[in-house]
DNA sequence: CCATTATCTTTACAGTGTAAAGTTATTCTT
DNA sequence: AAGAATAACTTTACACTGTAAAGATAATGG
């Protein structure tokens, strides 16, 4: 146990040492010889584990989404009582991940660069999510917070918005003027509310 | 002229290189070297044009904005009749760019890892396709087709929603179910109608 | 016309992904 | 339990990358 050979767990190993490398040096710096250097292994022994560096990258992606899933799912449990609520909050729990891990938010949705096909274990964590935005996206329109019609568009175009907020705010695309102006949870709600339907009554603090 | 010393314009031309193997090889195979042999120039030459590879990928993404403003301002004008055309219209021709040149959209959208502020070239392209924005979205709400408001929060909830469902797209993320049912314009125009206030009398074909 | 300077080449080095062959420990078979 | 097969790891090797430093060349400005 105590030498190099027979690892034990050297798969997962490497993934943990690759967010470590991502949240602390960035998406530059992850390389197979670094995560290896990390792991205290070859710069050759991750070809046990993984066909090539994209595989790493690929398995790293999959535990994005993972992690991605987990935090929007107890958003949505804790607020299962209430659908604008579950809403507003599932959205910004996706928001706060891709802010306080922007690294590992980019490598999930722009590092597989193609091919996802070849990565089940991605393609699984990248389904669950999404049936989970359908789920909240339904109870929406279900108390009529939300218009009726194809489900799987409207969470499309939901997910779009808040998505591509994220990337705008990590590529530092917006005008320094707006992010003077407005903090990004009101961005948020700004956006989810262009398509909230209004009820008199309701109280959204 | 025949020899390689002062090529006369090899800033430009290393540009074009780049943009020539972004398109026919993708963003993995950009690299300084490929693009001065492209040229047909020593490896170190770029250097005199460029202080790294970030400078000339800065370059490159400036020129993607550049060429992302001609798309969509022609759109623009070709339908100054309409506002709510106009803002299909362009949105449309920031998709189509974005799905026309895939890797040319990445690199100006995510290339340019962070200190975009020292790219004073990439700042005043961004800042010019901002400005048509709020353009266009100032129109729609004159004539009542979007909310009032602060038009730039408008502006960004809006391109935020375009600008995530290319980044979908691109990146494979949207369930194969659902691209089989819609076309990528049908799934634009569901996002814009989302936002664009109906009113009754009007005909959207 | 000569010196300066911008542009380009040559040489060099560390870091990268990955292939191939060799080594070691585990596991499987009998 | 002993040996064979195999999975996990190391070593060596190579082509490619970004970039620094020093040298060569051609245009320019006094």
């Amino acid at each position: 146990m105590t030498d190099n050979y027979h690892h034990g767990d050297l798969k997962n190993a490497l993934i943990q040492a690759g967010l470590t490398i991502l949240s602390q040096e960035g998406i530059q710096s992850l390389s197979l010889r670094k995560v290896a250097k990390y792991v205290g292994v070859s710069h050759a022994a991750p070809y046990a584990h993984f066909a090539d560096k994209q595989a790493l990258v690929a398995a790293i992606a999959a535990e994005g989404y993972k992690r991605l899933y987990e935090q929007v799912s107890a958003a949505a449990q804790a607020n299962a009582d209430d659908p604008r609520t579950q809403l507003i909050e599932t959205a910004w729990a996706y928001v706060q991940f891709a802010l306080y891990s922007p690294d590992h938010f980019k490598v999930t949705f722009s590092g597989v660069v193609e091919h996802e096909h070849d990565y089940p274990d991605y393609l699984e964590q990248a389904k669950k999510n999404f049936t989970l935005m359908v789920k909240v996206v339904t109870a929406c329109q279900a108390y009529q917070l939300l218009p009726q019609g194809d489900t799987e568009l409207l969470v499309i175009g939901i997910w779009s918005g808040i998505h591509g907020l994220i990337h705008l705010l990590l590529g530092n695309q917006l005008p320094g003027a707006v992010l003077t102006r407005y903090s990004t949870r009101e961005m948020l709600l700004a956006q989810l509310n262009q398509l909230l339907i209004s009820h008199d009554g309701d109280s959204h603090p």
